[in-house]
DNA sequence: AAAAATATCGCAACAATGTTGCGATTTAAT
DNA sequence: ATTAAATCGCAACATTGTTGCGATATTTTT
């Protein structure tokens, strides 16, 4: 396994995460950037933060995806099982910690990551009353 | 609302996903339609395939996008809470009409649809002992 | 059956997103 | 300071999805 290093790029990316309270796309973390790095880079970070399970992955419905911190990352194994939820509205998507799915799945699957998004209205545009 | 048509492309659509067991996406569907119809023409026909609650779309944590047969079509409210199952290895999807999610959501939410999808190893590939 | 209304189609053009190769640069270890 | 390896920028490409518009096909009306 390669040793990643730490760079400008890929600190200014965390940063933007840090500031974060929802998850981001590739091109919102771009614009955040203001050009401080390649387009290619920002991906190639990703990618990285992935691997290290420093960030993860969030596929939405509408094909849209996105990133977010993970905040339990040193555990023995590193599960994303908390769910996700995308505004319709206002196009956020957040995790929820605590929102974890129950299930039962039929024998001879090996289950290895879950991807559990549920959308609708947040909380806030609820509020707006759209 | 519009009052959808039967056209020769929809009914070669519509026959491709009857043949199929697994979900589909855009560019498995063209290649067996073998030239049929436009590429845009597919993009259109399911997504009035998906107005109609006739197939539904499923999103996959790598981004990949596809679409499955309802086999549930003529309920009143139309909702697909069932789970996906994503293999890694022959990268099948399919549906696992009987496994749903429960799961408790902080307050203030509406939920409107959900989607979940589980991925590792599918049956097949389990004993194929990859 | 012919005419009118409208849903669908094909094509071309575009946009967004993600990937790859490669030489140049930066980082971390010695 | 030297060296090896990871990272970067750039250009080029691939894939996926969207839009506008004139042409065609289907359905409804007369
Ligand atoms: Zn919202
Ligand atoms: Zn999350
Ligand atoms: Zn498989
Ligand atoms: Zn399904």
């Amino acid at each position: 396994m390669k040793k990643t290093r730490n760079t400008t790029a890929k600190t200014a990316v965390l940063e933007v995460f840090e500031k974060s309270r929802t998850a981001l796309s590739h091109t919102e973390i771009q614009k955040q950037l203001n050009g401080i790095c390649d387009r290619v880079t920002i991906y190639r970070i990703l990618e990285r933060l992935m691997n290290d399970d420093i960030i993860h992955k969030i596929s939405n419905l509408d094909g849209t995806v996105k990133y977010a911190k993970c905040n339990h990352s040193h555990q023995r194994v590193h599960i994303h099982n908390h769910a996700h939820f995308s505004c319709e509205n206002c196009h956020e998507i957040t995790c929820l910690e605590n929102v974890k799915p129950s299930y039962i799945m039929p024998h001879n699957y090996k289950v290895k990551e879950i991807n559990f998004t549920l959308s609708g209205l947040c909380p806030n545009c609820l509020n707006s009353n759209i």
